[in-house]
DNA sequence: TAATTATTTCGACAAACGTCTAAATAAAGT
DNA sequence: ACTTTATTTAGACGTTTGTCGAAATAATTA
């Protein structure tokens, strides 16, 4: 929020007509002159003033409460124009996560990927695009350890998430599984965690029918571990629930 | 460049008070009063009023000289700390962006639209998921505004670019059409708009072969009209350039 | 077409800004 | 300790801002 706001001010301040850099604001936020004068306890001719660029040079205290206004009365309004940053501070619903656990003690990858009989995919162990992906590397990586796992239906995910949401699947830590169920081919999945700043450690696909590639060469850009496992999504959920405690 | 400044001035003109703010930046520059004031042809002692706040609601005037002067005498020195700014305000490199263009006045999707010979995807039209996508509001939508554009490369995007990139692509607003070259079926990038916070006015897809259904649903959620266009990516660039100034 | 609402234009005026100059104080350098 | 440089403080004054209110014009609605 703060942030838009210093964006919008530096905007407005920096236009070569500071009139005509009100104006476009306050017709990017819908909003009449009329409403943002009776919200300031201004004449309408004032707000009127301003934006015809009548003083060459307002004082920053102009420009604030006008800005405010915008901002205020957007919200009011229940705004569409700040409403990403709306749901970036109110969590939305937490539906499409199955299964969220934190670990007692950390678990090595590779115990966890012999709990969900998961295997690497047969062209991530083959793949010539990083050549530093050999078998010791790999094995290298399958040593480090994971403190908790999310378990999220992809489609629900796609749909109904968006950037907060994403972070909400972290629990206190970062260093966790994530397991996308009924993936498909594990592009969507794999783009939505190449946008997300934030990474796990291990990803995992169960319900896949055909691996795409870009997913795999994302994975390895991550340097994240993927695997794949083929068990049923209850069968799956009951293993997780009764493992690592 | 245009950016730090519009973060510097944002800043200082949102601060508690406007001197400490103007101080805090000059001492960040390393720059001493008596320079800035050689710079602006003023007596030192007038620098030394604006950041004591002698003045309640200085000018904007002022603002943009004395960040100006910080700018300028700070190339003139080498411009290392325009460039310490730069890395943080702007991490990566900008490649996967090929245009992006902010407009002197507000244009209508629908005029974008014939600009670029762009069409609604066939399934969009006649699909049934959301009732109210009728022709009608269909129609009314393309009649909102927008104020600029950007175009990327959808497959350098996706591999180059993280959440705060994205951010980047959108300029001074978010009332922009977000062009993606060299899409192929459309998924991957209306994912990427689907996880990030922040979406824009007006999607278009170039290099169409087959267009994703679940980009086109996503699209419906997201509220963003959604066009196609079998333009070259250099006519694209090249009637975007020449356009809506 | 007429009524209503929104925006623009402009004169007026009290308050505040922008800047100078002079003197004092603080900080840095020798 | 002394000198030099940087910064602060305060009085003064011409210029400009912020706002009101009235009237006119433009846009929207009935």
């Amino acid at each position: 929020m703060e942030k838009i706001k210093v964006h919008i001010v530096g905007d407005i301040v920096l236009s070569k007509k500071i009139g005509k850099g009100l104006k476009k604001w306050r017709e990017i936020f819908n909003i009449s002159q009329i409403e943002i004068a009776r919200y300031l306890n201004l004449s309408p001719s004032v707000i009127s003033d301003y934006e015809a660029g009548r003083r060459k040079n307002p004082g920053v205290n102009t420009i604030k409460r006008y800005v405010d206004s915008l901002i205020e009365l957007d919200k009011r309004n229940g705004g569409h124009t700040i409403k990403a940053l709306q749901k970036i501070l109110n969590p939305s619903s937490m539906e499409p996560i199955l299964q969220i656990k934190e670990y007692k003690s950390p678990i090595k990858i590779v115990d966890f990927l012999n709990a969900i009989e998961g295997e690497l995919p047969i062209n991530y162990q083959n793949n010539n695009i990083n050549k530093t992906q050999n078998t010791q590397e790999i094995d290298e990586r399958l040593k480090a350890q994971i403190f908790g796992h999310t378990v999220v239906d992809s489609v629900k995910a796609i749909l109904e998430m968006n950037g907060q949401d994403f972070l909400n699947l972290y629990g206190w830590t970062t260093e966790r599984a994530l397991i996308f169920t009924n993936v498909s081919t594990g592009r969507s999945p794999m783009v939505a965690i190449r946008v997300s700043s934030i990474k796990p450690r291990l990803v995992v696909f169960q319900g896949v029918s055909y691996l795409d590639r870009l997913a795999v060469k994302l994975a390895e850009i991550e340097n994240i571990p993927l695997i794949i496992t083929k068990l049923s999504v209850d069968e799956l959920l009951d293993r997780l629930k009764n493992s690592f405690d």
